[in-house]
DNA sequence: AATGAATGAGACTTCATTCAT
DNA sequence: CATGAATGAAGTCTCATTCAT
């Protein structure tokens, strides 16, 4: 799986400047992932990119601005994500656990995909409070909907579906790119998450 | 819901010193909890406990050791709350969900008493992660026994249902003080724990 | 060798203070000789005495008091020594070689005997300046009278003489302790100072 | 006598920063000097070279390199003064001692000129000790050589020759500035080394 | 477009020394 | 006679950020 780099938003040809600034936002991610946002020196990141400080401030206001682009970054990755997920035709039985398989799925391996901009948006604090938050009310909303497809139980709300939801795959991220094959795994979470525990 | 300080261990009269050194610890974990690890300042916590700085230094051997000891506590207490949520009993039904309700209720009650030092130790990085895995292993360690005993069915594996369970109470503890009533939102998540939300 | 631990002073049975003074007084000694002064902690000090803070500052008005103290009693004994030295009859030859050889041997027996005093008192700068300084015109007062009696050469003044004599001691007693029999290394001094090295 | 000051080492135009860091090894060398490494702050260092503290830091690892590299430079400095004073033919008698002479002349003539330097390299410890060491050792060669050209008596070895020849420039030196007219003084060492004081 | 050089502000930590008992 | 407890003062070092080129 290929470590996908932030990209030129538009597919012109870069500028050098453009090209000197994602330079920068690379590796300012790989930093910030590797030692968090305190212990991330632009002296660091700079050395790293090959430029020097003042450099580094021609492209960023600040280190905290730099930092906050990549978890924008993420989130407006991980909202596309979420949207392509919903359900749209009445499912049920061993058909829906698939279908919540490819949602785990698709969640993880987007997530293994830039491990350290995940890092950041989904693990690093205070960032990550509200990413899960917001990644939860977009599920939530999905889960609505498949609600009244007739998907889902209504039993339980929505949002504290979508947050048990966004709990799994939080904790199921931390895991899945060492210890256990990722299909597997979703499946797990889908089997919990569709027909429960209890006998 | 009452602030649990942190409480000399040995109930006997606490000496002038080890008053001190509670009265820096306590102030230590709201400032850690507030502002983090990095952002808080020795400055600010002798402050807080009306000390100088040197006095700091008598009872930590550092920033660090003083906010590793708050996690240490926070994981002890932890341990202690698991151990005793173990169902030793074969139930089904709406008394099994009951029972993890009961379970939740236990879990978020016990993060929401002393929210500073769940901060600490589970939300803030990169002491939470090994937190959360410890508890998941923890319930792991008791869902294996439930399941053993018929409470539980045994299509997904012990560990990655304590994962889930994990992720749950991560999710849910963000939000169990502000937003809905414990009771409730522990219901909801028993409910999905335990039967699922496909039909 | 015994180590020549700090005695008191009057022969009578001491206090408990005094006893407790020289406690003090031979560990900061130790300590000094290891550390020098800005390295040597008065908390080491008591810490290796057995004792809290405040009890040094019973018995010394400051760490320098203490440090001073000790190299005053070096030179004390330094200067008894260097009295006991003079040559009072004429001699020549190879007697007189024996006698400077005597010198030298007394000079760095006396020194290897409290090493740690030794240490503070010739070593530490800036104390030892003065110290060499007044142990030169302590010789030369020596050399002088011994010119007067036709022992020494008057072609160069005496201190000039008691200069070399204190610069070869000084190398001497660096060396003496461990790399070299003393007696041999006196003898050394002894031949270089009596009739040089030219042929 | 000019103070001669650390130069840049290649002959070149220094640019900016090295001039910079020279000012800060000259100040340092300057304070290190009056004030011994514990006593000399940084602070002072760089408001004597009108800079800021972070300046030094950025020439210098910590303070203790900055001294450290003093040291080595003095050492340096001493090593090929050293080299220099090889007697290369057999002479004796007056001449012999005009040759010592001229040795002890060069050698302290060398420690007058940068006295700040020599501070640091011979009299401060723990360095000087080292220093005087590998002086005695590099003198030693010289003797030796010497010895065997028949200019030296071999009654004694060289090394313990050459520890005295240290012994005398070490107190010499310390005094050879202020008191007395250094060709004399040379003269006095030059005499005792050469000829002895016995009659 | 880029950088060599510099710094203001501040953090952690240490230690000689003193109170109050 | 001795100490548990506390601190004022200070020092080293770091780092985000900027100027001048």
């Amino acid at each position: 799986m290929p470590h996908r780099a932030i990209q030129p938003q538009n597919s012109s040809q870069p500028t050098r400047g453009e090209a000197t600034r994602l330079r920068l936002l690379n590796h300012a991610c790989r930093e910030f992932a590797r030692l968090g946002f305190h212990s991330t020196k632009v002296s660091n990141i700079v050395k790293a990119s090959g430029l020097s400080q003042p450099t580094f401030y021609i492209y960023f206001h600040s280190k905290e601005a730099a930092y906050e682009e990549l978890i924008q970054e993420f989130r407006r990755r991980l909202r596309i994500i979420t949207r392509d997920l919903l359900i749209q035709k009445p499912i049920g039985g061993e058909a829906l656990v698939k279908s919540l398989q490819h949602s785990f799925v698709t969640f993880l391996s987007f997530l293994a995909e830039d491990p350290d901009l995940t890092e950041i948006g989904l693990f690093q604090p205070p960032g990550c409070t509200d990413t899960k938050a917001s990644l939860a009310i977009w599920i939530a909303d999905n889960i609505a909907q498949e609600q009244k497809l007739g998907v889902f139980s209504s039993d339980v709300d929505a949002l504290t579906i979508a947050r048990c939801f966004v709990g799994m795959i939080d904790q199921a991220a931390r895991i899945s790119r060492e210890e256990q094959a990722l299909e597997e795994l979703a499946l797990g979470c889908a089997r919990v998450l569709c027909t429960g525990i209890g006998r």
